[in-house]
DNA sequence: GGCCCTTGACGAACTGCGTTCGTCGCGATA
DNA sequence: TATCGCGACGAACGCAGTTCGTCAAGGGCC
């Protein structure tokens, strides 16, 4: 019981004072594993291979990470301290909420692996905990409503991170023709007429292309339908942004 | 080489016309393979594990599967096909893509690890194009032309698959809280003041809802350009529902 | 100053994974 | 009946995460 917290200080235990034996620290191994993600994927982020970075055997980084889901959830909170959560107000929230949104996307597109970790993770670590009220408080700022706003987030984030998993994935196969390339190239057209004519543009597009787009339309969905609208075709849109029927 | 299409029929080369030992085929081991992943996640459908159910080696499952990635790519095409793709044209297009995107969000929620399953494949199967295909009716149907529709497409499957993952994990630990609820519910009021404040609010509400509610906000800033005329100014948002910028 | 004992480091081993290989035996052909 | 092609599959390989028991270093105590 009593779950301790996998991001506190953790102090290192003393180790009755002596120096702990130079390279092996918490620090060390999250920066080790890190970098073993970026440079070689999410299977190239072993337990043994993070240990053999740093000399030592697997065992030994048991003693400061409980388990590799815990040490996956230091890396990614690690992963994601270089994202930029600027503090200053101003007018135009809109652009510094993408540049937030567009901020943490790099983060997870820069290394292969780290968005699939990103996906499988629960992020819940400081940095993550920064970005989530950084949104909050930029939403707030752009009058969306608090109980709108907490889904807008998880809306916002899950999407980033998931454009990021599948478009760096795609990535690291750009060479001749990615299975899904061939398969949507070879289509057959009198089966799949509508796939067949717009294969072109079903692959198109860079991350960041698709990932800005996809950012605009959740945006413009979030603040369309608002009570007071422009649009009269939608009843059931405008309820996105206001009831959402009271969470339980 | 010249990479066999996996999802042919394979003719189950007619050992010499007698019948196969009854159990084993490709049907069997797929069917084999969803039921162990339905009741004991993803993890739990290991090619041993499979082969076990089948009272074999997992070596034999080799002479009908190229591979584990193969596996579980024929595995997901079969758990979409229940996914319902009505054929029937009228004036309702907007509840029936939203019935579509409901069905296959179910498919995929409905086993704990299958959405998982899906965020790691790329699905490419006849049951992942025919979605594709229907949906891509669907938006010309409502007008969407046809650039942007390719694009809203990938958005629409990739976010129904991703509330998937995320809620159908989520939903894997109900009884005490959960690792996130944990971290959420404990977060500091005075250095999360946003976060913490709504904290009930993150956590709110389930599968269904939270995807009915982020489709509708898709959808709605699909048909409605630029989430501009509420908030300050947005030119690029315009670009969102029409030119997006020709795809190179 | 020397002994002891706590405590962290880590080699070895356990289970289970995906995958490969070589043998075996069934059953159709001649 | 004898042959033999070919699918089935036991055994083994390398690698994974994790655990356990041993070992040595180093501070505290007499």
């Amino acid at each position: 019981m009593a779950h301790r917290d996998p991001f506190a200080a953790h102090p290192v235990k003393s180790r009755r004072g002596g120096p702990v034996k130079e390279p092996l620290s918490r620090e060390a191994i999250v920066a080790a594993a890190l970098d073993l993600l970026t440079r070689h994927g999410l299977e190239g982020m072993s337990l043994r291979r993070i240990a053999g970075a740093l000399d030592t055997g697997a065992a030994s980084l048991y003693a400061y990470v409980e388990d590799l889901r815990e040490l996956q959830a230091l890396v990614l909170d690690r992963a994601l301290a270089s994202v930029r959560t600027p503090r200053t107000r101003g007018h135009d929230w809109h652009r510094r909420l993408k540049l937030v949104l567009e901020s943490y996307f790099q983060a997870l597109f820069r290394s292969p692996g780290l968005a699939q970790l990103a996906m499988a993770t629960i992020a819940a670590g400081p940095n993550a905990l920064r970005i989530v009220e950084a949104l909050l408080e930029l939403l707030d700022e752009g009058g969306v409503e608090p109980a709108t706003a907490a889904w807008a987030v998880d809306l916002l984030l899950l999407y980033a991170t998931a454009i990021a998993a599948e478009q760096s994935s795609r990535r690291d196969r750009p060479d001749p023709i990615g299975p899904l390339s061939r398969a949507i190239g070879a289509v057959p057209a009198e089966q799949y007429p509508r796939i067949h004519a717009i294969r072109k543009e079903l692959l198109s597009g860079g991350g960041r292309e698709r990932f800005a787009w996809s950012i605009d339309v959740v945006l413009a969905g979030l603040f369309h339908g608002s009570p007071s609208d422009t649009a009269g075709g939608g009843r059931e849109e405008a309820r996105a942004t206001r009831g959402k029927g009271t969470p339980r």
